[in-house]
DNA sequence: TGGGGTATCTTGACAGTGTCAACATGGAGA
DNA sequence: TCTCCATGTTGACACTGTCAAGATACCCCA
């Protein structure tokens, strides 16, 4: 009776449903993934979602949460095999995005578009986990540009710049196989990357 | 019998369908689109439609075309109120770029998203309409790059920068009314645009 | 000028979707 | 032990895209 005997409980539904949802995701973009198929994956009925999600959305919100996470192992993966220095820790933390948006299209994408989720309630579960992976990837940028200085402007310009930059980049050229633009080959991103002066460490 | 009777035919139902669309998509994003509340705003019966795209992508895909004429409007609308020089232009386009992205935030982001059609037959009129529209765009970011040099590389990777810089900004910070990003007020893109090299106009 | 062909539109049907309500089950705490 | 409630099921509803079959009116050619 531990493992063959089906109980009336799951025992993790909710985790059970957001894995099912980000392979429907990954497999057939977007539109492939609703509710019924989710449940049906995890071998429960149609509307046993409900008792874990606050409708459709909360369930996308959940797997843009979970994208955010593995969003924040690839860059941390890609800096910890860098060089200490700032400039190779930026370059590190650009290509741990670019590389993630390649490897998880469709969820990158997904992650960055306008949702329903503005004016909605979210279940507070998943608002939470919402705002604190978003946020950690958010910081993981921030902390690379931290040292940098960008075009004589002062304080938050060089990380809109340079999250500008790179955002770009990944939504416009990373498609699995892509390398060609409207215009010819793909240069490589640190091609493209502006050359950024350290900050002076002492002010007057 | 003018206008006030109803033909069997439409007359322009085409066009009516598409811009029902927009305007569906303006105020509810594109999850409020749908094929039924199209044929019920152009005032005929729910699978009239399908006599004018093929299924629900060839809409969204002409929808997506009259989007581009839009863009490309907004650019050149910038550029023609500003200065003939070099960097002035540039700046130009960018602002209508930027504009375009600002006050059709929705069919903006709809533009640039992975879309169904990659494997799918569009009708032959959207597919022609659609490269020729998004071209068309392209084509005027492309000239506005062209006089100039970025990072010593050459060729192609100046549009390829400007491009993606421009598109990040619009993407992650161009909501109605958001001047806010989670690190503080989000500034002008002038401000993160760098500095640019013109080209020199002779060669050995 | 007439007649046939065809583009256009309608009606009806079907499977799939999200969501709600009503009910069943079983575990955990009083 | 008994009761409450989190969790899951069944059934229903409106809405969606898409297909098939039939109706209508326009256009072109004899």
């Amino acid at each position: 009776m531990t493992e063959q005997k089906r109980h009336h409980h799951h025992g993790n539904l909710r985790e059970a449903l957001i894995t099912a949802g980000l392979e429907l995701m990954e497999q057939g973009g977007p539109d492939a993934l609703s509710l019924r198929k989710c449940a049906k994956r995890a071998g429960v009925s149609h509307a046993a979602p409900a008792h874990h999600f606050n409708g459709l959305v909360s369930l996308q919100a959940a797997i843009i949460a979970r994208g955010y996470q593995k969003f924040s192992a690839s860059m941390r993966r890609a800096a910890d095999q860098a060089d200490a220095a700032p400039q190779a820790q930026l370059n590190a933390i650009c290509a741990g995005y670019i590389d993630f948006a390649r490897s998880h299209t469709a969820v990158f994408k997904f992650m960055f578009q306008p949702h329903n989720n503005d004016s909605q309630t979210l279940d507070a579960t998943t608002q939470e986990e919402l705002d604190r992976d978003s946020m950690a990837s958010y910081q993981i940028l921030r902390d690379a540009c931290a040292p940098f200085e960008h075009n004589d402007a002062q304080g938050v310009s060089t990380e809109i710049m340079v999250w500008s930059l790179v955002h770009g980049y990944a939504m416009l050229f990373c498609a699995p196989g892509k390398t060609e633009s409207p215009s010819g080959p793909i240069p490589e991103f640190s091609q493209i990357l502006p050359k950024l002066k350290l900050k002076t460490n002492i002010t007057p």
